[in-house]
DNA sequence: ATAGAATTTTTACGCGCGTAAAAAGGGAGG
DNA sequence: CCTCCCTTTTTACGCGCGTAAAAATTCTAT
C-alpha cells in the first residue's frame, strides 16, 4: 500500500483522475479480468495513488443480486457455532463474497427477523443452521424459494442442500469404543431442539442393537439451549437418585457432557476409565471446551473445517451454476474419535 | 400480521396502492411520529394489507449516515464477547438501529479490514473492542475520526468514550476475599494481548500492597488468544516444577483459570478451599463456562449486561447529540464476587 | 497497409429512495 | 364564512453506480 494521498469519493472522480472511462472502471470492479491488460495495469496503478472505495449501497442497488452471503446460526454464544462461523467467513471472504452474520439467539422471532432482513439485502446465497424444532418452516420455505440456501448442522428439510455430520457414523464410532473398553453406554439425551437430537438417539439405538445390546436412553425434561445447565441439573438428580442404568454415559453432545462432569464432581463421583473411577462419560462434537474438563472429555470430533468448507463450496456451486438443483444434495462428514480420560 | 397478499416492490407502488404520497411515506418510514395521526393510521393499515419492505440499499444511499451500527470484537469464539455482542445487538435493534457484526479473529489484518468495510457502510456509529496490543492504532484513529465510536472491554485510547470493567475494583474484591479466607494469592498473568492484562496486574499489585503484602506475579511465556491452552500448559509446567509461590492462584481471567484447573486435575492436585485441597484457584469475568469446571470456579462477575447497555447508550448519546465530546468519557462498571468452590 | 475483431469511450437512462420547494388541502379560531 | 397555520401532495432533482447502445479507438491478422 503506497501512501494514499488524495481521497476520491466517486467512480466518476476516479475516472477523471486516472484517465479511464467510468464504464470501464465499473467493468473492472465487477471482474478485473474482463478488461484488457494495459487497462488493468493502468487502473491498478491508479488505485495505488488514490484512496477510493466504491459505495457499497450504490453498487448493490442495481445489481440483481449482490455479493452478500447471509449466515444465520441459532446461537452464537455456542462455541461450536462460533467456530463454524469463523471458518465460513474466511472461505466467503476468500472467494470475494461478503458474509453477513445473524444469530437467532435461540428465538424463533429473531430467526424470522434475520431471514426477513437478509432478504432485503438481496444476498447471492445463504448458509443457515436452523433453530430446528421451533423454526418457522413457512418462513424458511419462503426464504429458500428466493435465495439459494445451504443448510448446515441441523438438517431440516429446507434449502437446496445440507452439510453436516454423519451422526450414524460418529455415534457408531464412540459406541464401539465404549463397548470395547468397558461397559456398554447408556445415552443421555439433549433437549430435542433440533433434528440432531433425534438422529443421534436413533444412531445410538442402532449401534447398540447392531451389537446385540439393549439400548438404554435417559430422557431429560428440560428445554432450551443452555445444555450445560441441563447436563448439570439433570445429572445431579440422576446421580442422586441412582437413575443411570449404567456407569457409562454417552451424552448427546459435549455441552451436556460438560454439565454432567460437573455434576459428577459435585456428587463425589470420580469420572474416568481408570481404577477407582465410578462413571465413564463421553460426549459428541469435540467442543472447544471439552479439552479442559476434569478429566478431559472423550468425544467424537466433528469436522468443523470440513463442514464450513463444504457448506461454502456447495453454496457457491449453487450460486454460480445459477441452477436449482433437481434433488436435494446432502453431504455427511465423518467424525473422528478423540480419546481422552473421561471414558 | 394479516395474511399479506399483494407483494409490493417499491415505495412508489405502495404509495399508489394505499393512496398516500411517496414523500409522506418516506417521512413516515424515517419517523412514524412525524406525520399526522390520521395518516399514520392509514399507512399502518395499508402496511397490513400489502407486503412491502423498503430497499435497504436505496434507503442508505442518500442518507448522509445510515442506521447501521458497526460492532467489532477481537474474538467471537470467546463466549465473553459472544455474550456481550448478544446484548449489544438487542439494544441496537430495540432503538431502531441495525447492528453489523465483525470479528477480527485475533488478527490485525482482519481488524483493519473490518474497519475499512465498516467505513463504506456509513455507519451512524460503532462499538469496538480493539484487539489491543497488536491493533493498528493509525487505522483505528482514522476510523474514529470519521465515525462516532465507543470502545469497550479493551481500553485503548481511541474513540470518544470507553465502557468497561473497573479492574481495580473487581480485582480488589477478589484479592480481599482470598486474603480473608486463606492465604494471599499469587497472580497468574494472561498473555498481554490487551490493556486489561496490564491493568489487572497493576490492580493486583495495588491490592496486595494496600494490605501490606508482597505481590507475587507469575508470568507466562505464551502468546495468543487461546487462553485455556495457556492456562493448561503453563499450569502443568508450573505445578510440576513447583513454581507457584503460593497455593492460592488468582488468574487474570477465567479462561486461564479453566486451563489451570484442568492442569491441577491432571497433576493430581485437589482444587478448592475445603480440607484436603492443595490449591485454590480464582478467576475473573464469570465466563459462561466457569460454572462448569470441577470444582466450579470462584470469580468476579463482569457486568455483561451493564457493559452492553452502557456502551450502546453512550454511543446513541454521541450519535444523537451529533457533537464530538470535548473530553473522553470513561465508564467503569463494578464487578461482583461469585463465590463457588474453587477458592 | 488494411480489413475485421475486440475493446474503450461517449452518451444516456434507470434503480429506489431522500429531500427540497412550491402548490394545494384541512382544521381551528374568530 | 374567512383567515391563518399546519400538513400533505405535486413536482423535480440528485445520490453513485449498473448497464445498454452507438461511436471511436486500438489491436490482430492477413
Amino acid at each position: 500500500m503506497g501512501n494514499k494521498r488524495v481521497k476520491i469519493r466517486t467512480m466518476e472522480e476516479l475516472s477523471g483522475a486516472i484517465g479511464v472511462s467510468r464504464p470501464t472502471l465499473s467493468k473492472y470492479f465487477h471482474d478485473s479480468q474482463s478488461v484488457r491488460d494495459t487497462m488493468r495495469i493502468r487502473i491498478e496503478e491508479g488505485l495505488e495513488q488514490y484512496d477510493y472505495s466504491p459505495n457499497i449501497f450504490a453498487m448493490n442497488q442495481n445489481r440483481r443480486l449482490t455479493k452478500n452471503i447471509g449466515i444465520v446460526v441459532p446461537y452464537l454464544a455456542d462455541p461450536f457455532f462460533a467456530e463454524i462461523v469463523r471458518n465460513i467467513e474466511r472461505w466467503c471472504i476468500e472467494k470475494g463474497y461478503w458474509p453477513i452474520l445473524f444469530s437467532s439467539h435461540g428465538e424463533k422471532k429473531l430467526e424470522n427477523k434475520a431471514l426477513a432482513t437478509l432478504m432485503t439485502l438481496k444476498p447471492a446465497g445463504a448458509l443457515i443452521a436452523p433453530l430446528g424444532r421451533i423454526s418457522d418452516m413457512d418462513a424458511i420455505q419462503r426464504f429458500t424459494d428466493e435465495v439459494p440456501t445451504v443448510a448446515f448442522d441441523s438438517n431440516l428439510a429446507v434449502g437446496e442442500a445440507f452439510v453436516g455430520s454423519d451422526n450414524f457414523q460418529s455415534i457408531g464410532l464412540i459406541v464401539d469404543y465404549l463397548c470395547e473398553t468397558g461397559e456398554p453406554p447408556c445415552f443421555l439425551e439433549m433437549p430435542p431442539v433440533n433434528p440432531n437430537a433425534l438422529t443421534r438417539r436413533k444412531a445410538y439405538v442402532q449401534a447398540m442393537e447392531h451389537r446385540g445390546l439393549t439400548p438404554e436412553i435417559v430422557h431429560v425434561g428440560k428445554q432450551g439451549w443452555e445444555f450445560e445447565r441441563v447436563g448439570l441439573s439433570e445429572g445431579k438428580r440422576l446421580i442422586a437418585e441412582r437413575k443411570f442404568p449404567t456407569n457409562t454415559v454417552l451424552c448427546s453432545n459435549d455441552r451436556i457432557a460438560i454439565g454432567l462432569i460437573a455434576a459428577a464432581y459435585e456428587q463425589g463421583l470420580r469420572v474416568g476409565r481408570g481404577h477407582g473411577c465410578a462413571i465413564r462419560i463421553a460426549g459428541h462434537d469435540d467442543h472447544p471446551g471439552s479439552r479442559y474438563t476434569s478429566p478431559p472429555l472423550t468425544t467424537v470430533k466433528q469436522d468443523y473445517q470440513g463442514i464450513a468448507k463444504r457448506s461454502v463450496e456447495t453454496l457457491f456451486d449453487l450460486v454460480e451454476s445459477g441452477a436449482k438443483l433437481t434433488s436435494r444434495n446432502e453431504t455427511l462428514l465423518s467424525g473422528t474419535l478423540v480419546e481422552r480420560d473421561s471414558a
